[in-house]
DNA sequence: CGTTTATTTGTAATCGATTACATTTTTATT
DNA sequence: AATAAAAATGTAATCGATTACAAATAAACG
């Protein structure tokens, strides 16, 4: 493997020099400039990235630690994050926290040992409660997970709001006896319950909330003992992907067909949502837009490390789907 | 931050005893193993990853290049790429292909410049054409896709076998015209349309082909052309989750009742294949045990450079949903 | 007990780049 | 044309660990 120093002979010039042209610096004729590029072409040189990197100490990789890899809206921001990561020749180092605050330290510290640029994180709700900006020795912008106090850059959903439209939607069709079925696992779950309630409270309605860990399990089976409740809800709404599984299973199983008998609405727009029944209704988060937007934040937060602290807020999409039983009995 | 001769002074030794101490070498006294551990400790020193790979010209990182991460079948390989190689003290580089050469290209061309250890790796047909051992200097394990004529560690479905076994299990259920949609993206969708044709010719019955893009619209369109042909087909076969979504799109456009009027079977047990119709039988992917099996395979090769090529051949299992139309004919 | 051998420990060189600083060359100014 | 200022180039030091090799210490043996 060809080094700097091979470079610098063939081209008749000092290793600075051609450190110098790659680096992209000023401050070096257009001859010497032709001369080193030729080299490295006709050698096809590659810097060494551990020698930079010790150099240098800046690796220009960032770290992206998400929740759950297994949700597609997390996919979809690792997709975007990492398009926009090589756009800018910074690399990625991906982790899967499986919602598992220990998991999630063990990679803070990982991404210290990495000496990484920054970090973009999906905080669990343990580790958004002790969050503090300073307490990494890089930059760290949370993605959709962050709360009223969080002192740090973050990007996320208009959740309060979202659940609120979602909610105010299922109403003015005419549903009154909406559940609100939420994950307390993050921040967003309760976000979202908040926005559910105000819509209730708005309209004069009695809230009917279940709150469970966020898996498809936990779901089914909160749906399954709401559904045998009496009266029937007229309407459930789940407050994540994973949830409005569970939920759909739980009517499944209490072969409660919707919309008909019971209508069912919530976040993420899977793929799936639009083949069961007739269509769910949900709010579609513009997962690749907060991805854009996360590493957008952090490039600058690296770039000018005492900017202001901001929060990117990003709305959600109303899809409707499904007839609208009720709209008739408003 | 401490750096190793912080630690060696504070334990009263020199830098090679502590550098001997945490690289687990033998032949250092306990009494000293003991003071080097505490000054470790007591420091919180981290040794610094960048100097630690320019001298030993190690990374213990391996790149993992998928071809669409959206896909579940690929996060699922994934995670356990992931869970094992923190297990086995290594680094996981993700990359995305978006089922493109070009950045498959780039991305392994990346792998170099970062010195991985190895790499895992899922190839388009292009690559997969060209690919030979030794173009590469890391060694590579593919996943998910090889033909017949590659030469390298390979884990994979039996993809024949189990496209014989899901025809034939339909042939059995008394379906005759039966259709196989297939993407042509990779070399599972030829493998899994061999093992149709030649359950088809088994059984004395005519193939209905459609090979498309492996994307959902693509199924859409072949699927919506083959229910406008008559007779109708009755039963389609979808060769991957993606397409499995195109079909059953097409089929609600096509107002079709499946499996009343037309049935429905493919491959990857995704989440939603059950909550559809009366749910679909699908061929379900040992995915985590895929990704498991793809990085033993890698690192037994980084271990044991020239050990013989293998091939792990993975068996797919039938899950068998939704009412059984037809049996009553046969 | 002296000599050989094995085991610990330490000194110095090294990995391959970048950066601080010094030097030379060029350009601008009077 | 002489001098100051600016631009281009090079020399040497450096990043923080590992490794080759040498030296010191301990164990083994006749």
């Amino acid at each position: 493997m060809a080094q700097i120093k091979d470079v610098a002979k063939q081209a008749g010039v000092s290793v600075v020099s051609v450190s110098r042209v790659l680096a992209g610096h000023t401050g070096v004729s257009e001859a010497i400039r032709q001369r080193v590029l030729e080299a490295v072409q006709a050698m096809d040189y590659r810097p060494d990235l551990a020698a930079k990197r010790l150099r240098s100490r800046r690796t220009d990789t960032i770290g992206l630690i998400v929740s759950d890899i297994r949700n597609p809206f997390f996919t979809e921001v690792s997709r975007a994050v990492e398009d926009m990561a090589y756009q800018n020749r910074m690399r990625v180092i991906l982790c899967n926290a499986d919602e598992d605050p220990e998991k999630e330290a063990l990679y803070l510290d990982l991404m210290r040992d990495e000496n990484v640029s920054g970090v973009i994180l999906s905080p669990s709700l343990p580790t958004l409660a002790r969050f503090q900006m300073g307490d990494y020795p890089f930059p760290v912008v949370l993605v959709d997970r962050c709360d009223r106090e969080t002192n740090a850059d973050a990007v996320v959903l208009d959740n309060v709001d979202s659940a609120y439209r979602l909610t105010t939607h299922l109403i003015e069709q005419g549903y009154q006896r909406i559940a609100f079925i939420y994950g307390t696992t993050s921040a967003t779950g309760r976000q979202r319950h908040e926005g559910y309630v105000t819509a209730m409270a708005t309209h004069g309605l009695e809230t009917l909330t279940q709150a469970v860990p966020a898996t498809v399990e936990a779901a089914r089976a909160a749906a399954g003992e709401l559904t045998r409740g009496r009266p029937l809800p007229e309407a459930l709404v789940g407050s994540n992907g994973l949830i409005l599984l569970g939920l759909v299973e739980a009517l499944r199983a209490a072969q409660l067909q919707f919309p008909e008998q019971i209508a069912l609405a919530g976040f993420d727009d899977l793929p799936w949502t639009r083949l069961v029944g007739s269509g769910i209704t949900v709010i579609a988060q513009p997962t690749y837009d907060i991805g854009q937007a996360a590493i957008e934040l952090l490039l600058q937060r690296i770039a000018h490390s005492s900017q202001s602290v901001r929060r990117v807020v990003l709305r959600g999409e109303l899809r409707e789907r499904g007839s609208s039983m009720r709209r008739s009995m408003k």
